[in-house]
DNA sequence: TTTAAAATTTAGGCGTGCCTAAATTTAAAA
DNA sequence: TTTTAAATTTAGGCACGCCTAAATTTTAAA
């Protein structure tokens, strides 16, 4: 069985991984607010269960299953933020209590609540099944332009902000149901609102 | 700081009491599927904390803030299984998944989350302000019979059954949102439909 | 009332994950 | 290259909550 401890240092190594900042002890000690000594001890035990290569006063790198790992809590994360987001829970309360919910949510219960949370978002008829609108993204996760949905208007104005198809897409940044999303894009952070984001169909990475 | 074991002896203990059954060793164990030993030990310690009187040999008894910690876990779990119920995760699953989450659910995202699962029930006017209806009781709890609503005709059908103000009625099973409500009263137990439960408003006990 | 069975407690241990203090190793400065 | 500082690991301990086996106490049967 995996433990709420071993599921909380995959995540954080996950992240740091995602960002790029390197996976050392006393960077994850210092993540997850313990002595880099502790650190140390779970790395070793996380490397023998196979989620990590550890070397020795090197750091660690992620498996394909540390990876897998890390990622699931990740998301079950930000689902979780979104959730309480709409449900009115303050903002400087919602980081922390996600962080809790996501090791007591199974697959299941968080895709519920996702559909909850997202609503069916209807696609434009044709649309490759496996893309969705970049509203449907949730924080921190990258998606690529498969089509822009609405008239010519509407494609013109997007590619003035260099938002054409097979354009990456970072969300930085995306209250649930309301407010603009923030967005990176090739290096550049923009803001746009909710209403043309619904109409620019990603395929999620 | 309260631990989620601490958490589940309460909760179970509460859970004997409302039941009538002996708060003993033996059944608290039985009932959290742990040995005796390590029930007598936990017992010993929430007598030290204030939750419980202990007399050794003899069983347990919960002080007022034993009570009143038992009966708020008890509450999240029910407006947890409620929750899932709503989202459709299969009955199998729901109990245990419930009595998971209730220890992770602070108490403004289990108003948040109840206030979501049950709407906003709009009271007749004029009615006293701590009085719901019926369909608002979670299972297992209590309430009295304070009015009922609607005509003549719905109070009539309604005495019939025996179901007039000052009834104490309890909540057996209520399904959300959908199907009857199944509901013990005077120790009988009958089967109401929702359309007419929504009419009578009760102060929960 | 004596005896056997059931309930409960005591004793000794285990696994998990954390901590501090003391090595040890690596990186940076002189 | 030697010395010092920073990073990391090792060692020894602690709190929790669980378990099994062996007492002890209570209850029920004879
Ligand atoms: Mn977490
Ligand atoms: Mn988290
Ligand atoms: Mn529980
Ligand atoms: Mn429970």
């Amino acid at each position: 069985m995996i433990t709420e401890s071993v599921e909380e240092y995959l995540e954080t190594i996950y992240r740091l991984y995602e960002r790029g900042v390197a996976t050392t002890t006393t960077n994850i000690a210092k993540e997850l607010k313990v002595a880099p000594a502790s650190a140390t001890q779970m790395l070793k035990k996380l490397a023998k269960q196979g989620y990590l290569k550890y070397t020795p006063y090197r750091g660690v790198t992620l498996t394909a299953k540390g990876k897998r790992t890390g990622k699931e809590i990740l998301r079950k994360h930000r689902v979780m933020e979104k959730f309480l987001g709409t449900l009115g829970i303050p903002k400087s309360k919602i980081h922390k209590e996600a962080c809790e919910l996501e090791h007591h949510i199974p697959h299941d219960l968080e895709r519920a609540i996702y559909q909850k949370v997202e609503g069916e978002k209807p696609l434009p008829p044709g649309a490759p099944s496996d893309v969705v609108p970049l509203t449907s993204l949730l924080d921190g996760q990258k998606g690529v332009i498969s089509f822009i949905g609405g008239g010519r208007g509407a494609s013109q104005r997007l590619a003035d902000l260099g938002l054409t198809p097979r354009t990456e897409i970072t969300v930085i940044k995306s209250a649930l149901f309301r407010g603009p999303l923030l967005i990176s894009v090739r290096g550049t952070t923009l803001a746009i609102g909710r209403g043309v984001a619904s109409r620019i169909f990603v395929r999620a990475k």
